[in-house]
DNA sequence: ACCCCGATCGTA
DNA sequence: ACGATCGGGGTT
């Protein structure tokens, strides 16, 4: 399949379409390059489990901005999320990376959230970064069917209410 | 300065 | 199911 970075348009839509859309897709960080096998949805001010449900800060400020820039952030005092940003621009959204599956030169475990960002290396140095626009981008591959994708509710957002139960983790059923 | 929380992980 | 862990955001 011919190999094709993915371009602002993708990312510029509804966040739980492109949640759905990253499953399958390459995630190429330099030489490496790894299989997104899960993610989640983390939509606007109403979902009470977004960042984007506090005023624009310091840390949060990206969701509210560009479709297709990194969002990275630190949390539990030791692990960084890696996320792209979705929506038109003002409309805030997130999708969150939670494992890959490895494909090329990925020594180390990438079978979470905390896990990938820690073997690929990826902190706040690729905060705001232009994932069109960069050797850290998603590339196209295989379509991913329906009938092998799982939906379940979000993890580890207690807190958050009815929200936690919104069926917002995609993953590929393995 | 201080307090408290967390988009996790490893172990059980 | 639960505890470890600790940076940093929010508030004082």
């Amino acid at each position: 399949m011919k190999k094709t970075r993915l371009e602002r348009p993708f990312y510029s839509r509804p966040t739980l379409v492109v949640a759905r859309e990253l499953l399958g897709k390459y995630l190429i960080i330099g030489n490496q390059i790894g299989q997104i096998i899960e993610t989640e949805a983390y939509l606007g001010p109403e979902d009470r489990a977004s960042h984007a449900r506090f005023k624009s800060r310091k840390r949060n400020y990206l969701m509210f901005g560009q479709a297709g820039i990194a969002y990275v952030y630190f949390t539990y005092g030791m692990y960084h999320m890696l996320n792209i940003i979705t929506e038109k621009e003002g409309q805030p959204g997130a999708v969150l990376i939670r494992a890959l599956k490895p494909i090329q030169n990925i020594d180390g475990d990438t079978s979470g959230p905390g896990k990938l960002t820690r073997t690929l290396n990826i902190t706040k140095l690729q905060n705001g970064l232009d994932v069109t626009q960069n050797s850290l981008y998603l590339e196209k591959w295989e379509d991913i069917s329906n009938a092998v994708v799982l939906t379940t509710p979000r993890i580890g957002i207690d807190y958050a209410g009815a929200d936690k139960n919104n069926p917002w983790r995609f993953l590929i059923k393995s």
